[in-house]
RNA sequence: GCCGAGGUAGCCUAGCUGGUUGGGGCGUCGGACUCAUAAUCCGAAGGUCCCGGGUUCGAAUCCCGGCCUCGGCACCA
């Protein structure tokens, strides 16, 4: 039995378009599987613990719970639209994967992989609570800039060791908080470099993408895992009431959970896969996001505890929305049910799309021009088209085929199929699902060279043997492209009155005898260009809804007092060099009338040292001094914001260095 | 700057353990056909294979140097 997951979905917000670049080629892959007659267990659920899901039930004033039960029906809801067909469809805060996980954590202390280490956490008296870190704020020790828990986010940029940071508060009650030692459990990952450095070198198999990155992360420095946290919503730490587990230990162990609650519903037994020698038949697909978590994290808690390991980890590449990085503050996202499935498209169109725009690795745009084309160019015409064609003439003139397929036909059917073997293997779903595309193609140009619409004038007994090969071309279609478009190809599977979840890749060599054909329907309906500009449409108000979200943040207005708060002036560069090690940081001497100070600017990217010398900038002079990059900066260069890039300002005409700006 | 992935015709790409004229798809243009959802088929145009060196009889493919893009980290006072 081999074990197919996907990386759980967390269950806090809805499900978009980067999701399902993992989802769908996981499901085609284990339909191609079993079409190779493989026994394949397809496993996922909803990751639903961790603080940012309590954080937003309680904004939503509502129980973490609540919020999850959303999502997880949510999920199943747009799982099941898009044919993605988990044998189990679990969750982490169930019973069964407490339980599991209970059993991971108690066997790690066993073997020695968890010590206990007293650290300072900040407590709020008031709410009578440890902190999590991002309920903590306070003041950076370093730079004097508004720091949160574990890290100057704003100011420095140094990580912050617990008990750092000065004046800690409790960004619920806005109380002060203090530091209370207390005692959190650590795993010993350190424990198991060698064991990591064999296993990602030499045993663990996937794309290139995973692995590379997770050899990088091994070879370089690996940390000791705090696996405890003080919340409430998780999994208790065996022997702590007051803590539960790090969401990254038993999110994972839901894959073994929920084989369980899957073997247990097909009589299967689990432990022939989690606990099976050292490694199993276990194939994860993520998203390149979490690689870290799955190739590290994971298979060292496996090993610790003395469970199987994976086989392969699987990770797809990122997402585009009309070419511009996938974002859902900015706007550019599709979200599968109110965007795609609530307009109403065939959801094959979106799984062929994801699966044969590139290669799995690599970065997937989606455009909806491009949707529509894909879709009419080659779905409908190209596959749909020949399908339609060869079942609505043999209908029409013959009702019943009986006839010899030619044995060109079968040896390209076996070509394809052998094509198709090869690309699943490599996970190449582009691959397969162009072999099948190129079969569709060959069909076209079968049935024109053959001209049956002549032949049916003269010679009938021939015109049926080309029939009964197109006929044979359609079957291998039907079977070989199933997995990527499953609705629309088990309803053709129905029609030529067979049922595809029986059937084998094999089965499209075997010669059709005698068919008898109803009236055809036509397989895929046109996608026109109306509905498509208002997808776009709706996208485009979206992104400017998005933009002026982001200006109405910095519209808030306030009084020339507060304005004349800032001391700003015009001051002269009058030396600029590049920060070493930075990208975008240039240190300045700026002169500002009555003295010249030094400045850093993020503005390296844009201008060179030699430009800039000489230059009249204005300059925010009161700012409280900070250091970026070791470097102290005592004021602040204005310039416009372009997209990101700095545009710096010059006055009109020259003015003397420390002129006020009013 | 560090790490990873890449840079092949308007777009998506195959080839990358070196070897005949660099394949394919979409789009474009011309033609054919009419069974079919104006679908299909045939043909054509379109490429400094990022740039510069090197190895070699021979490089998109190997080596060195550089440029650029994407992602992660650091950072944008």
């Amino acid at each position: 039995m081999k074990l197919v997951t996907c990386g759980l979905p967390y269950a806090n917000g809805k499900a978009h378009i980067g999701h399902l670049r993992t989802y769908v080629p996981a499901d085609v892959y284990v339909r191609y599987l079993r079409l190779m007659g493989q026994d394949v267990l397809f496993i996922c659920g909803s990751d639903c613990h961790g603080t940012p899901i309590v954080v937003n039930a309680e904004k939503e004033g509502i129980s973490p719970r609540e919020l999850v039960d959303r999502y997880h029906e949510h999920f199943q809801r747009i799982f099941k639209e898009l044919g993605i067909e988990f044998d189990f469809y679990g969750r982490t805060d169930a019973e069964y994967n407490h339980r599991r996980t209970q059993e991971i954590v108690k066997r790690l202390i066993e073997n020695g992989y968890v010590y206990a280490k007293e650290i300072e956490l900040a407590y709020c008296p008031k709410c009578d609570r440890f902190l999590p870190d991002r309920y903590v704020e306070g003041i950076c020790p370093y730079c004097g800039a508004i720091a949160r828990g574990d890290e100057c986010d704003q100011g420095c940029g140094r990580h912050l060791e617990p008990g750092e940071i000065k004046e800690p508060k409790c960004k619920i009650c806005g109380s002060k908080a203090e530091f209370r030692k207390q005692k959190h459990y650590f795993f010993k990952l350190t424990a198991f470099k060698d064991f990591l450095i064999d296993y990602l070198e030499n045993k663990l198999q996937g794309t290139e993408n995973a692995l590379n990155y997770a050899r990088q992360w091994v070879k370089a420095e690996l940390r000791d895992w705090c696996i405890t946290r003080n919340l409430e919503w998780g999994v208790k730490f065996p022997g702590e009431e007051d803590l539960v587990v790090y969401v990254w230990v038993d999110a994972p162990i839901g894959y073994i959970s929920f084989t369980e609650e899957a073997c247990k519903l097909k009589g299967l037994n689990w432990k022939e896969i989690w606990l099976n020698g050292e490694i199993s038949d276990i194939t994860h697909f993520i998203g390149l996001d979490i690689v870290y978590h799955h190739c590290i994290f994971w298979p060292a808690m496996l090993k610790g505890a003395g469970y199987s390991l994976p086989k392969a980890v699987v990770a797809s590449g990122m997402v585009k929305v009309e070419g511009k990085t996938f974002s859902k503050t900015r706007g550019y996202v599709v979200w599968v049910e109110d965007d795609y499935l609530k307009a109403g498209f065939n959801p094959d169109y979106l799984r062929y799309y994801i699966v044969n725009y590139t290669s799995h690795e690599k970065d997937l745009n989606f455009s909806w021009k491009v949707f529509r084309d894909k879709v009419n160019n080659e779905i409908i015409a190209t596959l749909g088209n020949f399908i339609y064609r060869v079942l609505h003439f043999a209908w029409k003139n013959f009702g019943k085929i009986e006839g010899k397929v030619d044995p060109a036909v079968m040896d390209k059917i076996a070509e394809i199929k052998d094509k198709i073997v090869s690309a699943i293997g490599k996970w190449e779903f582009k691959e397969a699902s162009d072999a099948f595309m190129e079969l569709a193609t060959f069909g076209n140009e079968f049935f024109q060279s053959s001209k049956p619409w002549d032949l049916i004038k003269t010679d009938r007994s021939k015109c049926m043997d080309v029939l009964a090969s197109c006929i044979q071309i359609v079957k291998a279609l039907v079977i070989f492209a199933y997995p990527v478009m499953p609705k629309t190809m088990s309803k053709l599977a129905e029609f030529l009155g067979f049922d595809i979840a029986k059937a084998r890749l094999e089965d499209a060599l075997k010669p059709i005898e005698s068919i008898e054909l109803s009236k055809p329907f036509i397989p895929f309906e046109k996608v026109d260009d109306k509905k498509i500009e208002e997808m776009e449409k709706i996208m485009l108000e979206r992104i400017r809804k998005a933009e002026e979200v982001e200006a109405g943040k910095k519209e808030e207005l306030i009084d020339i007092k507060e304005f004349a708060k800032l001391d700003i002036r015009i001051g002269r560069i009058v030396k600029a060099e590049k920060i070493k090690g930075s990208k975008k940081l240039m240190r300045l001497e700026v002169d500002i009338g009555n003295e010249v100070r030094q400045i850093v600017a993020g503005i390296a990217e844009v201008y060179k040292p030699e430009e800039l010398v000489g230059k009249l900038v204005p300059v925010l002079v009161n700012i409280k001094p900070a250091k970026l990059m070791g470097v102290e900066s005592r004021g602040m260069v204005l310039a416009a914001d372009v997209n990101g890039k700095p545009v710096l300002l010059h006055p009109d005409r020259e003015v003397p260095p420390g002129s006020k700006i009013k």
